[in-house]
DNA sequence: AAACGTCGTTTGGGTAGACCGAACAATTAA
DNA sequence: TTAATTGTTCGGTCTACCCAAACGACGTTT
C-alpha cells in the first residue's frame, strides 16, 4: 500500500442508467419501510413496468423480501456488511476497547472510520450515563464537524483535505462549528501535535467529544475513537486530560492489535 | 397480516439484464476480497468497457471504495443491514436471549429466521464450552437439514413447505438427514407435538441440536433459536429435557418481547 | 533508457434491450 | 355489480448498453 492516492470528485466517467434506477429503487425502500410498485414508480417518474422488472430482478437475486403487494429490503444486505466489516480486519478490537472505553467512563464512545469523504460510524457503545445522539452503525457524516473526523483528516494529504472540501464544502451547525479552510488546516495542525481532536459543540450544541486517530504502521489512516458528553461534564481535568489519554490509549490499542499490523 | 401467502418459485418474469450484470458484480467482489476490472471482465465475459462502466456506477453511488486499481464493496451496505435488522423488530430481545441461552448452556446458541425458503442466521453467541461451525450472521442454509429450519417449517403452509421443497430439494448431508417428502411431513407434526425440533447429526456429524420456534400472534413465524453441541453431550435428560425446556423458555420471551405484538 | 506488458480509462457505433403505455388480472371498496 | 386500486404482462420504439479498439499511465524488463 505504500502511499495512499485517495479521489473524492472527478471528470464524471460514463454510467449505466438502468443501474442507477435500480439504486434509486433501493435507496427508496431503505427510506421508508417497503413500498408497492405503483409508489415507487409515481416518486421515481418510471412507468409501473420498468419498476416491475427491476424488483424482479432484485427479487430473484433475493435482494427483496416480498410481503403481499409489498416489496421490502432483504437480510442479504446482512451478509455483505458482515463480509465488508470482517474485512477491516480491527472489528473485534474496536468492540473491546470501545465498550472498555464507554465502561471506563460513563459516556458515549464511538469508532468511525473514512469512506467517500465522509465519517462512518462503524461500533458505538454507552456508559452508564451516556447522552442519546443521532448516529447509528452505518451513517455517514461529514468530517470537518466532529472530533472522530477531524483525528482522521489531521493524518490526510493536503491535497485529500481539499478534496473533501471541495465536494462537501464546509457546512456550519452551531456558532463553533469551524467553516473556514485556514481555521481548518490549523485545527488539524494543532491535533497532529496534541495526538487527538476536540470537538467543542461543534456539531451539536451542549455535545463535546474527543477523539484519537487510529494509524496503519506506514501512515495510513484506519478511523479514530472518540468519548462524547454533555458539555456540564466534559470540562476541567476530566476533559483536557483524562479522557484524551483514554482515548489515546485505546487508539493505541487498537492499532497494535490489528489483523493486518 | 393475518394470512401469510408466500411464493418461492414461479413463472419468470421479465429482468433487466444490465442489472444482472451489476449484481454479478457485487457477487464476485463479495466472494474475492475485491478485484480490478480486468479480473471481473475476463471473470463474467464482459468487455472492460462495459464493466467500467457499473463499476463507476456503483463507486459514484458509494457502493464500492476503491483502493488504486482495486475496487471493493463499502461500509454502505452496514446501513442497509442495519436498517434491516432493525426493521426485524425483535433483534435486541433476540440478542439478549440468546446471549443468556449460550452462558446458560455453555453451548453455541443461535437465532434464524425464513427468507426465499432457506435459513438465515441473525445472531450467534458461544458459550464457554461451544463448538464451532461454519455458520456466520448472514448466511443461509437449506431448512430440513437443521433444527432451526424444521421448527420454522412446521409451523408452515403445507403448500409453502411444498414449493421450498420443489425448489431446493431435499438434498442428504449425512446418513441420518431426512431426504424423503413423506418423513419430512411426519416429523414436522411431532415437531408441532412436542414444541420443539431436534437435529441428530442430520447437517454436521456429531453435532446435535435443539431448536424452537418463535411464532407471533396471528400464527405467523418470526424466526427461531437454538442451542447446538457435540453428541457426546447432548444426550440423556440434557438432551430430552433440559436443553429443550431452556430454547422453549427463550423462544416465549422473545415472542412476548417483540415490538410487533 | 527504451521497449514491452499490463493495467484502467475513454470513445464511437451497432443493435440488443430498457423503457413506455396500454391492456389485463386480481383485490378491495363503494 | 360496479368502480377504483393494485400488480402484472406484453408489443413496439428508440435509447443506451455493450463491444471493440485505441489511449494513457505505470511498472518491469532487457
Amino acid at each position: 500500500m505504500g502511499e495512499q492516492h485517495k479521489q473524492v470528485s472527478e471528470a464524471e466517467p460514463r454510467t449505466v442508467g438502468a443501474v442507477q434506477t435500480t439504486l434509486d429503487i433501493i435507496d427508496l425502500l431503505h427510506q421508508r419501510d417497503g413500498a408497492g410498485v405503483t409508489e415507487l414508480s409515481e416518486e421515481l417518474d418510471l412507468s409501473k413496468g420498468t419498476v416491475h422488472s427491476h424488483l424482479a430482478t432484485l427479487y430473484k437475486n433475493e435482494y427483496l423480501i416480498k410481503n403481499g403487494d409489498e416489496y421490502n429490503l432483504s437480510l442479504r444486505y446482512l451478509h455483505l456488511a458482515e463480509t465488508v466489516r470482517d474485512r477491516l480486519g480491527f472489528y473485534d478490537v474496536v468492540r473491546e476497547e470501545v465498550d472498555e472505553l464507554a465502561a471506563e467512563s460513563g459516556e458515549l464512545s464511538q469508532f468511525a472510520t473514512e469512506e467517500h469523504g465522509r465519517a462512518v460510524y462503524i461500533y458505538k457503545a454507552k456508559g452508564d450515563k451516556a447522552v442519546e445522539t443521532a448516529s447509528s452503525v452505518g451513517k455517514r457524516e461529514f468530517l470537518h464537524c466532529i472530533s472522530l473526523g477531524k483525528a482522521m483528516l489531521a493524518h490526510y494529504s493536503e491535497s485529500y483535505v481539499d478534496e473533501i472540501i471541495d465536494e462537501y464544502g464546509l457546512p456550519g451547525f452551531t456558532d463553533t462549528t469551524v467553516t473556514s479552510r485556514d481555521d481548518l488546516f490549523e485545527n488539524l495542525a494543532e491535533i497532529r501535535e496534541r495526538g487527538y481532536a476536540i470537538d467543542n459543540e461543534e456539531r451539536i450544541d451542549g455535545l463535546r467529544c474527543v477523539a484519537a486517530p487510529v494509524l496503519h504502521n506506514d501512515g495510513t489512516v484506519l478511523g479514530a475513537v472518540s468519548l462524547s458528553g454533555p458539555s456540564s461534564r466534559m470540562i476541567g481535568e476530566r476533559f483536557d486530560e483524562e479522557l484524551p489519554s483514554m482515548v489515546v490509549r485505546a487508539a493505541n490499542v487498537i492499532e497494535i492489535n490489528s489483523q493486518y499490523s
